[in-house]
DNA sequence: TTCTTGCTGTTAATCAATTCACAATTGCTT
DNA sequence: AAGCAATTGTGAATTGATTAACAGCAAGAA
């Protein structure tokens, strides 16, 4: 894991990963910067600064070496033991979020999820779901170091006030409440209204 | 509608509002940048500085009104007419967003949701969900000029291929596809997985 | 009245992200 | 073998976002 990735480089090179776990099906070994610029719609000087970053050389005629740049990307950014997420309220929203998530290929394991309704033995292949009362105990016992917040919005600040005596270090939340969690506790937010919002304006102006 | 806003500044003024929108409930008439950026989790000097972007003065001792900043605000960042927004996809994200969406105060306006199997005549109050083969005529008819794409990835290229012919000015995509479009048509990319793995790195670093 | 306090509006400074632009490199062609 | 063409790696420039800092003001206290 290297130190001092400027926050959107890490974001990208996660995207870069991602868009070439699905490269080799097309049958190359190489990919130019300029290509996967094309493919994720950014500046290709943007992608050779990202893996320059990583320590990451491409190759001058032939680019970059896919899966050599797959595995130096993971040295990157991805934590060494293997991090736990739960989901906490697993509605349509928390469904919709862990079943993409367990498409797709990341170090990140859900290890459970919580909801208030009397859950089912398990979802998710072998995750479990447990009944909310237990979060506390679960998320201590587990060790569990993310979560994924998507309960309806009044529950929002009573759960996280229980979440910071947990190992949780980061939040990912979605209910438009913005959370009161000490400096220690990453909290990522994220706002459809606002993204629309934005998206009606610049559809209207520029 | 002000021209020139940076993106970052109505993406926070559409925070702002909502947030307001709720505040009014706790009794008071005027609120203090410090309070509000408090709320928020940001910086006072920035909403200072985002307030006067938008030509929005306050009073030096008793802060600002809150109905007339939530109505600039409106001035400043709602299209003159009603948007209408289209959500493509409905199955567990497109309705968790869906729903989320019509529980909150905007003025844009949910016209339509597509989806393959059999639609059912109505969701959502009086939206009505056709069939994704009379997408394109629904979308041209119905001027609908935001949609929020939640297809399973397979399907986003070739749906995207049909909503270049329409009057489609602004894509909400959640496919984690990078979709091919003009320049006229603004994307919105969000995908989980990234920010997810962002909060892994950092939260094992700094 | 005069002093103190605490706020806004705004400029300046800082910090971060993006893009430009080009030297250096090396395969390919002739 | 020499010249061309294409690509990487990267310093410099640019653009954008955030924060600091404080003048100026006005309410309320003394
Ligand atoms: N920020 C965004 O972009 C965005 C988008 C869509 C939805 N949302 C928000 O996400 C939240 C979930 O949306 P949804 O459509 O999945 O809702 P949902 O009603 O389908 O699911 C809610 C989940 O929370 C659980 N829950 C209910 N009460 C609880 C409690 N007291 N304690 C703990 N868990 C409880 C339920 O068991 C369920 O699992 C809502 O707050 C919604 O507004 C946000
Ligand atoms: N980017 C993110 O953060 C994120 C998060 C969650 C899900 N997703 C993605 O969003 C998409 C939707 O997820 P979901 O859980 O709602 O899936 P889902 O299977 O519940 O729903 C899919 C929807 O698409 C419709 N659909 C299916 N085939 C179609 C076709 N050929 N043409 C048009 N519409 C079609 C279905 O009718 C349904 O409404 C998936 O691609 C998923 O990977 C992205």
């Amino acid at each position: 894991m290297i130190k001092d990735l400027p926050p959107n480089t890490v974001e990208r090179l996660s995207l870069y990963r991602r868009r070439l776990l699905n490269y080799p099906n097309e049958d190359k070994l190489y990919i130019h910067s300029h290509k996967l610029a094309h493919l994720l719609k950014i500046n290709p000087a943007h992608i050779r600064r990202d893996l320059m970053l990583i320590g990451f050389t491409g190759d001058v005629h032939k680019g970059y070496n896919i899966q050599n740049l797959i595995d130096k990307i993971g040295k990157a950014i991805d934590c060494k033991h293997t991090q736990k997420v739960a989901f906490i309220g697993i509605g349509d929203l928390g469904r919709a979020v862990a079943d993409h998530f367990n498409q797709k290929e990341t170090k990140l394991k859900i290890a459970a999820t919580f909801r208030t309704s009397k859950p089912p033995k398990t979802q998710f292949q072998e995750v479990t779901c447990y009944h909310i009362s237990d979060m506390k105990k679960v998320l201590i016992k587990e060790n569990i170091e993310l979560v994924v917040l998507a309960v309806p919005r009044s529950y929002a600040k009573a759960i996280s006030g229980e979440i910071i005596r947990t190992k949780v270090k980061g939040i990912l939340n979605f209910t438009s409440v913005h959370l009161n969690v000490p400096d220690r506790i990453f909290v990522e937010d994220y706002d459809v209204i606002a993204k629309l919002e934005k998206l009606s304006f610049f559809t209207n102006t520029a």
